[in-house]
DNA sequence: ACCTATTGATAATC
DNA sequence: TGATTATCAATAGGT
């Protein structure tokens, strides 16, 4: 559609292609956003000009959000070139994620107010906490156990040994741990640590 | 474009709508290999309908790619608003908030966006992943190494036992303990947890 | 950027 | 769905 039909190839005049990217990159988001209001779709769409530099569109919903729901279905892909650890950076907490975005999108007429976005992080970094306190206080648990356990090992490994010694005059050899249980205790992990690096 | 001047508004024939949705995404497809050819650019075209179905396309280069592409463009937007260092420096999470809200109020209309906020989301909860992983990995060392004594002990006292029955011909009362080492596993935390409830 | 002759896309219909 | 076609919309080339 122009003054002369043109064939779909490589435009090989370079401020002329410059200038149909431009109309025709315009022309595809009015597109985009006619699709998602006419049919109540969700419309995602990224363009990377010849010199590199990116254009993004969405409509009818959050680009991450639209972008998040096809990491889900292609997490193999996803896998394959080794962005997985991205998709499940999303995906493991994606039911906060949503709850953040819908509300984005709630206050998202007006300007996003800064005083709900402050809410949001705090709700976010709540349940954070919340997960962590409650893992480290489940593996406390486990490492006490096992430490317990340990210490009555301990206490009967000697008794034995003491057995041992009345019964058996011959020398005894025990307690030849490599790691005592001070050591082991320095390896102290509950204690925050630096994030990333 | 047809027989009649279409206003851009949600369609309320269901049907129409349908018919609709599959013949402009059907050409907005062809716009965006169009643009790609032509301009010697890349596309990608995440589309999903009303009913929740995902249509993706791309031209000029795989699609995993121009996304990945746009997840870096916009750690460098985040990079230049000076924001991914603090994001991932241990700082408060108020602090970076005020940081958000200043540069937000600085770059008002053209700059920040709502998708660039969203990443910073996804920046945070990566970092704190990161941590919780690093946590658990390091913990789950120490608990193989408390395993490991556990072991050792164990066998040692069962050798102590031994010798204690050869030299001593009264029975033996050992193994007596409380939990075994399949019952602490099964407290078994690096397992993870269900976010929230 | 703006203009328009033309081509391209598509709404209604079958 | 798929084909047809009368119309409307996008845009190529020019200014």
């Amino acid at each position: 559609m122009g003054r002369k039909k043109l064939e779909i190839k490589r435009m090989e005049n370079k401020s002329s292609r410059q200038v149909t990217f431009s109309k025709r990159r315009s022309g595809l988001i009015e597109k985009a956003r006619q699709l998602s209001v006419l049919c109540d779709a969700s419309v995602a769409l990224l363009v990377v000009s010849s010199s590199g530099k990116l254009y993004s569109f969405s409509a009818g919903d959050n680009l991450v959000r639209i972008l998040d729901r096809y990491g889900k279905q292609h997490a193999g892909d996803l896998k394959a070139l080794n962005l997985q650890s991205k998709a499940l950076s999303y995906g493991s907490h994606n039911e906060l994620l949503e709850l953040v975005d819908s509300k984005l999108v709630e206050s998202n007429v007006g300007g996003v107010s800064v005083d709900t976005l402050v809410q949001l992080e705090g709700v976010l970094e709540n349940a954070l906490s919340l997960t962590r306190a409650r893992k480290t206080e489940l593996m406390l648990k486990l490492v006490d156990s096992l430490k317990e356990k340990e210490k009555l090992l301990k206490e009967e490994n000697q008794a034995l040994a003491g057995q041992k010694e009345k019964k058996n005059l011959a020398g005894a050899e025990a307690d030849n741990m490599e790691m005592s249980p001070g050591q082991i205790s320095d390896i102290n992990l509950p204690v925050p640590l630096p994030l990333l690096n």
